[in-house]
DNA sequence: TGTAACCGAATGAACGTTCGATTGAAGATG
DNA sequence: CATCTTCAATCGAACGTTCATTCGGTTACA
């Protein structure tokens, strides 16, 4: 049964979410998954593991969604937009994990090895921008200034949209992803 | 005495900062801040409170550094580039506040109040970029969209010096900046 | 002498985890 | 096909610990 394991992790992630680590009893993530308590110290050690487990997965769905139609050979420009809409459609469309991934990825639970295992997810993104830099396109910076550049562009527009009563229109993240491209391109 | 709740408030900083709000008992609080436990009490009504009283001192401190220099009547872009300085700054000095506004602040530990009531300390930034696109200078956009892209590049700048393994140079932070200038300013 | 600040042991609730018992399905045996 | 064996999956009460908070008493100062 792959179900039990899904359901609580996805119990996991609704109350994290909503009342935060330190007051979601295990008893409570039973419950929501419909399992006994004894039963999740079956599919997970500890507490502590299960949330580990939960941000690898999230972290990873993060990182599939970002790739998702990138393989075309079009123009760095096009590619950048298309990231960039990746990643913000992620987070609106998937507001409990983004609010995990914001709010605990760097929180002392979530163990350093962990945190290092997932950055394989950003890798394609790393390796087209630095080839974005190297055809010209793109500026002469370190890669992991403007992927944090941008990717905090990106978390800002999610982030005001989610949760700062200010709902992105269609022409505002035109305008968000203009200037997050317009700090990164030559000219 | 006013010593002892602001030793209060440091130890409470420190600890949950390094161990997270779940790892950190009051016993632990007062035993960092030379107190007994029950002392803490006669400052702050719960622990909840101690938190949010943490919160607004905080993010008045960042106010506070958020302003400073920025009366002279220079150009836009001047102090646009001094406001991004005062907040960077007031971050990478200040890891422990930053670390603790950053992830702690939009825990559900922080009540929505005391988050709405603390919106003041932003409010001449906001009007000093509604006067830069009124002037032509800036681009038209919501100021809400725009102080959110160069507060995520604030951000995200300060987490990659502070976290991300990667030590900025001025050389980089004047990349930084000049990226978050050309994404919203016009031309 | 009164009162605000302070102490720290005691309290009671809540929590993470354990464990002995139960279930059910998948072979194995006859 | 019926019966037996096995073991992983599941349950939930119980355990021991930890924690936030209380409170009766003490100190220090005005």
């Amino acid at each position: 049964m792959k179900n039990k394991r899904e359901a609580i992790l996805q119990a996991t992630l609704e109350l994290i979410t909503t009342n935060g680590i330190h007051a979601t009893p295990m008893s409570e993530v039973a419950k929501q998954a419909g399992v006994a308590a004894g039963t999740i110290y079956h599919y997970f050690e500890s507490k502590t593991e299960l949330i580990n487990d939960l941000y690898a997965v999230l972290k990873q769905r993060m990182g599939e969604a970002l790739m998702q139609n990138t393989e075309g050979q079009t123009s760095v420009k096009d590619r950048f937009f298309r990231f960039w809409l990746n990643l913000y459609g992620f987070f609106v469309q998937n507001p409990k994990e983004f609010d995990f991934l914001e709010n605990y990825a760097q929180s002392p639970v979530v163990s350093e090895d962990v945190k290092k295992a997932n950055e394989v997810h950003y890798s394609p993104v790393i390796a087209f921008l630095a080839e974005g830099i190297q055809k010209g396109v793109l500026r002469e910076m370190p890669v992991a200034l403007m992927t944090a550049l941008v990717y905090g562009n990106v978390v800002a527009a999610a982030k005001l949209h989610l949760y700062g009563g200010f709902p992105l229109q269609p022409a505002h993240l035109q305008q968000a992803m203009q200037a997050s491209w317009d700090g990164v391109r030559i000219n």
